[in-house]
RNA sequence: CGGGGCGUAGCGCAGCCUGGUUAGCGCGCUUGGUUCGGGACCAAGAGGUCGGAGGUUCAAAUCCUCUCGCCCCGACCA
């Protein structure tokens, strides 16, 4: 049989999808738009979520858990937050067996019931910051589905913080925003470019968002994750107050910012090839495979079988976890047990047959390159090491340039839709428009919309469509 | 919600226009054999109320009506 994954020069949508299929990470449900994550799927959710977990820990944060159903009275006080959210919330109306007096949003995110109980468990200045975080399921009722981008329920995380001042509150949403990237750019290899939202495409209730964009392979931009400075917007409408140390009441300033499933989508499309996935070492649940090889079931038992075993546990050692997977399905061919390996993209093989051990080296692949070394059994566990750090480093590398080469410069309207229309990718433009001009671009150039103002750039021009004077702004087609 | 397309075996499809024995093909699956270091081959099998309901007809996967569901492209969005 020949490949199963249509080639990505042909048809982009397919190739995610067959990328997805083909490496067992997901499938839809039976309900519209919901996806079901399979175990291969969700391991590399595990290890995305323990990489985050850890920076939100070092970064002083516990996690919590608040309810799934948010009566629907909450969502109405916050006004933009409302009117951002109510289209896709999806609404419990009856339940044992009655109708119930008030309709229940399965929640699409967590502000509102959050900022319900800070305002219980707030009251002093010495019960601040509240440093919260919740991993839990959302649902927002998506027109178009895509499986880990965009389905009606994902997994993600929330952090939701409430402070005394304003500083600290900004302080806390650009520190999360640099977890975020750092988290992104080490672990995902995932090269991102932070910066601040443009009015229109801000969170509904937000004074100030901020986004981790990333471009996956098709030039696309993917926003990986945000943080969003919420002013005094939530604590307003929830009544979340404190008394200050002069003891008069004042109202908390809070964030929130979140990761989602969707990054398992950015993986995909950032660094996978026509053969299937490709997972940086960091990330990669199952980082090395070891596959012994022989038809000879005394070999295998006697001599294959012992030595895997040996290097599967002094890898695991020098990993520092369970990350080497040991090969055992004889009943399959070679070539088939190499597939499943490289559509999954357990980043190094380990093929260990008769020749290898009569040479005394181990023949290691590397996903990446599929460069092919035979090494040395004794320099084996290092030079895995050193190579996973390659691929890792090649990884990052490798996207980073693709940006790059894909970034370009549009001082007017008609530049910039010349370049959405032909060469997609980034395009830095200075803007100073109203979401009303935002929505104009995005009608022009057939999808560009303003990707984000990059961070340490306070550099100005003129805006391309008012002729003001404009911040630097990235526009790009979005998924 | 607008525009397109599709429902036939686990998956991917052909057959439909022009109705006619027992509904085919590829992959996958089962069994046996030969293979086995980058997706093997031979042989024998299992597996279908042709999305659903109604109608036309001697006869419907095929024609007609209604209906349900899914996918793609837009608008909306992490």
């Amino acid at each position: 049989m020949a490949r199963n994954i249509t080639p990505r020069s042909t048809d982009y949508s397919q190739w995610y999808l067959d990328i997805i299929k083909a490496g067992e990470l997901a499938d839809y449900a039976p309900v519209r738009g919901c996806m079901v994550i399979r175990p291969t799927g969700y391991a590399i959710w595990e290890s995305i979520q323990r990489h985050f977990d850890d920076a939100f820990k070092r970064t002083g944060h516990v996690n919590a858990y608040f309810p799934l159903l948010i009566p629907n009275s909450f969502l109405e006080r916050e006004a933009e937050h409302v009117e951002g959210f109510a289209p896709e919330c999806a609404m419990v109306t009856h339940a044992g067996g009655e109708e119930l007096e008030e309709p229940l949003a399965v929640r699409p995110t967590s502000e509102t019931v959050i900022g319900h109980m800070y305002s219980k468990w707030i009251q002093s200045w010495r019960d601040l910051p509240i440093l919260i975080n919740q991993w839990c399921n959302v649902m927002r009722w998506e027109k178009r589905p895509r499986l880990f981008l965009r389905t009606s329920e994902f997994l993600w995380q929330e952090g939701h913080t409430a402070h005394a001042t304003e500083e600290e509150a900004r302080e806390e949403t650009l520190r999360m925003l640099e977890v975020y990237r750092q988290v992104m750019e080490d672990v995902l290899a995932l090269p991102i470019l932070v910066g601040e939202k443009t009015e229109g495409e801000r969170f509904p209730g937000a004074v100030d968002t901020y986004t981790c964009e990333a471009m996956m392979s098709d030039t696309r931009a993917l926003q990986a994750g945000t943080s969003h400075f919420l002013g005094q917007n939530f604590a307003r409408a929830f009544d979340i107050r404190f008394q200050n140390k002069e003891g008069d009441l004042e109202e908390c300033w809070t964030t929130s910012w979140g990761i989602s499933t969707r990054l398992i989508g950015a993986l995909i499309m950032t660094h996978s090839d026509d053969d299937g996935l490709i997972l940086p070492p960091h990330v990669a649940p199952v980082k090395v495979a070891v596959l012994p090889i022989s038809t000879d079931e005394q070999v295998l038992d006697d001599v294959l079988l012992p030595e895997a075993r040996d290097i599967t546990s002094s890898l695991n050692e020098a990993l520092g976890g369970l990350h080497t997977f040991l090969d055992t399905s004889f009943h399959l061919r070679p070539g088939d047990r190499f597939f499943t390996h490289l559509q999954k993209g357990v980043p190094l093989r380990l093929e260990l047959g008769e020749k290898d051990m009569k040479g005394g080296t181990v023949r290691v692949v590397r996903r990446d390159t599929g460069e092919k070394l035979d090494v040395a059994r004794d320099a084996l566990i290092p030079t895995i090491l050193k190579l996973l750090d390659e691929i890792q480093a090649s990884l990052y590398g490798r996207a980073k340039a693709f940006r790059e080469a894909n970034t370009s410069k549009a001082a007017t309207l008609d530049e910039l839709k010349a370049l959405i229309a032909e060469k997609g990718g980034f395009v830095e433009t200075w803007f100073a428009g109203t979401p009303d001009d935002e929505r104009r671009v995005r009608e022009e150039t057939g999808g560009a919309t303003p990707r984000c103002i990059p961070l340490g750039d306070d550099s100005r021009g003129t805006c391309f469509i008012t002729g003001r004077e404009g911040r630097k702004t990235v526009f790009a087609k979005a998924y």
